[in-house]
DNA sequence: ATTCTTTAGTTTTTT
DNA sequence: ACTAAAGAAT
């Protein structure tokens, strides 16, 4: 035990023991969040105050869950008389689809339920419109799954959404229609899943109360990141922090928090502390991944932010090297002096894998990538398709649900042609319409269905049974083998020029099933039940979509959004694009404290790096096949000079008043060669300015003229103001000024 | 059923 | 500029 505690910092310490209270840890960037969390687990187990089966610990993705696991299992060996067994840890999506399973009676729900995942929600939806007629210019699907995902996060049933208006008051009528689609289909959206598991222990006193008295310790991860509904899951199974209830830990970063607009609703840490009594609010503060420069940095910018809890981190690391800042010409100018820098790195013999390329929008990939691929640098780049996601993976899933579950419209309308079988569009309004007046699923309607299309129609039907009934006692791999070859989907790709990748993963979905077998420690009696399993699988595989496309063994370079690079950290790490519009993006400018998230998001990227960090921006950009002038970042404003490095001479705020001379540091070769803007022709009468110039005007201070139409008396430019914003100005009543 | 053409959208993303 | 998806034509 004295193990576990050793080495320790006294903060860590005090958080991993504290008595049995709610308590709230605000865990600064690399100050050891999760060795806080595990060792709590552990510290609690093994000195006796909580059986494994009373811990409960709840994180945002699989990743972390999987962590917490392997490094609790490292720290409870089995001989210890302990392990992490019995304990509840997973997300909140997949701990709620364990409940709704083992509760489907209580939860109204068929054992065999599927899990639609986004993909599969808005196919739904945009199935249901065409079903009832609604159009679908009037009502976006995409905009309905919004809208249908916030009621439910917000807890809300179609009767209790308050509609003031027509428009909303249909989108509540469809909300109800889309409800009844997936109480009839025996399929539930990843909102669903969160509510139906809470209203499930709100109203049934009995479940409630054993998972109340079950769970004496609550943990939870990345609490900055919990939606409105998330935080009520927890009040209810915590007993609303009444005395004999669970215990809440709960661990996160207020200056963290960047999925607001995906429903994070930070202020619940505050709502936590209120309504808990919180007494106990540990700041871990001690930073142990980057240098001092970096930590002042990245107080410094995020010290601008208003609404904060408080936190500053330090770190006993020395100050190390200074933030070295780059301007360029150009993004392409930009991306080839990444690219040189890399090269310079690697030749000193860093490795590939610890540097990591950030940027705040994926479209700022291309011109990296084109330059890496060019230098021969081998990348790898975060956030593509996933493995559960391609095409080829979710047909099979399609097949495999409609085995599980044939009621699965979704599944049944994703495949019914595929591989092509002759059922057309015609075919298919005539069953859609025929399963409305029954009222039942397309499939169930089949054999109601006379004349041809009727025939075709029966004949996927048998398919299907034939599916169900040659794999009903096939191990899951098996039964993925034989349906992928008895579907036709192996013949379709086999026939396909491109389909050989395809191909292949399909062979990996084989060993998917076998690896999801092996890990599930299924006994004798689940394996004599495949169906039942082969749910299980689907679950799995719609929970949990699988990794981004990236082979963590090789070395290469790492590409990625600053999203997604959160939690990560790298020796090295280059931030591109600091410009104004780009990163504070211009769309945060109009949300309620948009900017103020913008800025979080900048405190994480700048968080990332451990011993090197790069700013650079470039004065020109191509965005949406046009080239924009944009200001540099407020953010760089933000870091104080002392911390930063030239390694352009700065120009006087932003850009364009300087010439190509003057770049102090070289690159080795192919040159920046200054690439002004070629002002379009008609736009020459602007008395010497140009675009791509950077001016001063008296009420909106400087800005960038960015267009110009019209000449003489009538000649407008367009400037981009930075923060003051983008505008229209006369050129003979503006007064403007080069900068 | 396949292939060509047009059109809209293009911040961030997990479950 | 580029893509994906819907629509129209063959």
């Amino acid at each position: 035990m004295s193990d576990l505690l050793a080495n320790l910092n006294p903060e860590q310490l005090q958080a991993v023991t504290l008595p049995p209270q709610h308590s709230l840890i605000l865990a600064g960037a690399g100050s050891g969040k999760t060795r806080v969390l595990t060792t709590r687990i552990a510290w609690l187990v093994q000195t006796g105050q909580v059986d494994p089966q009373g811990v409960l610990a709840v994180t945002f993705t699989n990743k972390a869950a999987k962590e917490l696991l392997a490094r609790l299992s490292a720290m409870l060996p089995l001989s210890f008389g302990h392990s992490a067994r019995g304990m509840w840890i997973g997300t909140f999506h997949g701990l709620c689809n364990r409940l709704l399973r083992a509760h489907h009676r209580d939860a109204g729900l068929p054992q065999l339920f599927q899990i639609l995942d986004s993909g599969d929600q808005l196919a739904a939806i945009k199935r249901l419109l065409k079903a009832l007629n609604v159009d679908d210019e009037k009502f976006p699907p995409r905009e309905l799954q919004h809208f249908i995902n916030a009621q439910k996060e917000a807890g809300l049933r179609p009767h209790a959404v308050e509609a003031w208006d027509d428009y909303t008051r249909r989108r509540v009528e469809l909300f109800a229609e889309y409800e009844a689609q997936c109480q009839r289909e025996s399929v539930v959206d990843f909102a669903e899943l969160l509510l139906r598991t809470y209203e499930l222990l709100e109203r049934n006193e009995p479940i409630r109360r054993h998972y109340q008295r079950r769970f004496r310790h609550i943990l939870v991860d990345e609490f900055q990141d919990t939606n409105r509904l998330q935080y009520r899951w927890l009040k209810l199974l915590a007993d609303d922090g009444r005395e004999g209830g669970a215990c809440l830990f709960c661990v996160g970063d207020d200056d963290q928090s960047i999925y607001r607009f995906r429903g994070a609703e930070v202020g619940n840490m505050r709502d936590f502390e209120r309504e808990f009594r919180v007494a106990n609010v540990i700041r871990l503060e001690q930073n142990y991944r980057s240098h001092g420069n970096i930590l002042d940095a990245a107080n410094a910018i995020i010290r601008h932010n208003t609404a904060r809890l408080g936190k500053n981190l330090w770190t006993e690391r020395g100050a190390g090297e200074p933030i070295r800042v780059f301007e360029a010409y150009a993004d392409m100018d930009e991306a080839r002096w990444i690219v040189e820098e890399i090269q310079s790195l690697v030749r000193d013999g860093m490795s590939r894998s610890d540097i990591a390329l950030l940027y705040r929008s994926n479209a700022q990939s291309r011109v990296l990538e084109h330059q890496l691929f060019s230098a021969g640098i081998a990348y790898r780049v975060y956030g593509g398709l996933r493995f559960f996601e391609r095409q080829e993976i979710k047909h099979a899933l399609a097949y495999l649900r409609l085995i599980a579950n044939p009621d699965d419209d979704t599944a049944f309308s994703r495949v019914v042609n595929f591989p092509t079988r002759g059922i057309g569009a015609r075919s298919l309004e005539a069953l859609q319409d025929a399963a409305r007046t029954w009222n039942a699923s397309l499939y169930s309607t089949v054999p109601h269905l006379s004349g041809k299309p009727g025939t075709v129609l029966a004949q996927f039907v048998r398919l299907v049974e034939d599916l169900r009934r040659d794999t009903a006692r096939l191990p899951l791999p098996e039964l993925v083998d034989h349906v992928l070859d008895a579907s036709g989907l192996r013949d379709f790709y086999r026939s396909e020029k491109e389909g050989q990748e395809r191909l292949e993963n399909l062979d990996e979905l084989i060993n998917a099933a076998a690896n999801f077998l092996g890990e599930s420690g299924a006994d004798a009696e689940a394996l004599a039940q495949p169906h039942a399993l082969l749910a299980d699988f689907l679950a799995h595989a719609s929970l949990e979509a699988g990794d981004h496309q990236a082979d963590a063994g090789s070395d290469a370079v790492q590409l990625m959004t600053v999203h997604s690079s959160k939690g990560l950290e790298f020796d090295v790490v280059f931030l591109s694009g600091l410009e104004e519009g780009l990163f504070p993006h211009e769309n945060s400018a109009v949300e309620n404290e948009g900017l103020e998230e913008e800025r979080r998001l900048m405190y994480v990227a700048v968080t990332r790096a451990r011993e090197r960090l790069y700013l650079s921006f470039a004065q020109s950009r191509m965005l949406h096949g046009q080239t924009r002038y944009n200001l540099r970042s407020r953010f760089l404003e933000e870091i104080p000079e002392g911390l930063v490095k030239w390694l352009s001479p700065p120009s006087p705020r932003g850009m364009g008043a300087r010439s190509g001379a003057g770049m102090r540091v070289e690159p080795a070769r192919g040159g920046l060669a200054p690439r002004v803007a070629q002002a379009p022709a008609r736009s020459q009468d602007l008395g010497g300015l140009r675009v791509g110039q950077l001016v001063t005007h008296a009420k909106f201070g400087q800005g960038v003229i960015v267009a110009a139409e019209g000449s003489g008396a009538d000649a407008r430019v367009q400037i981009n103001f930075g923060s003051a914003g983008v505008k229209w100005l006369m050129l003979a009543v503006a007064k403007l000024s080069p900068a």
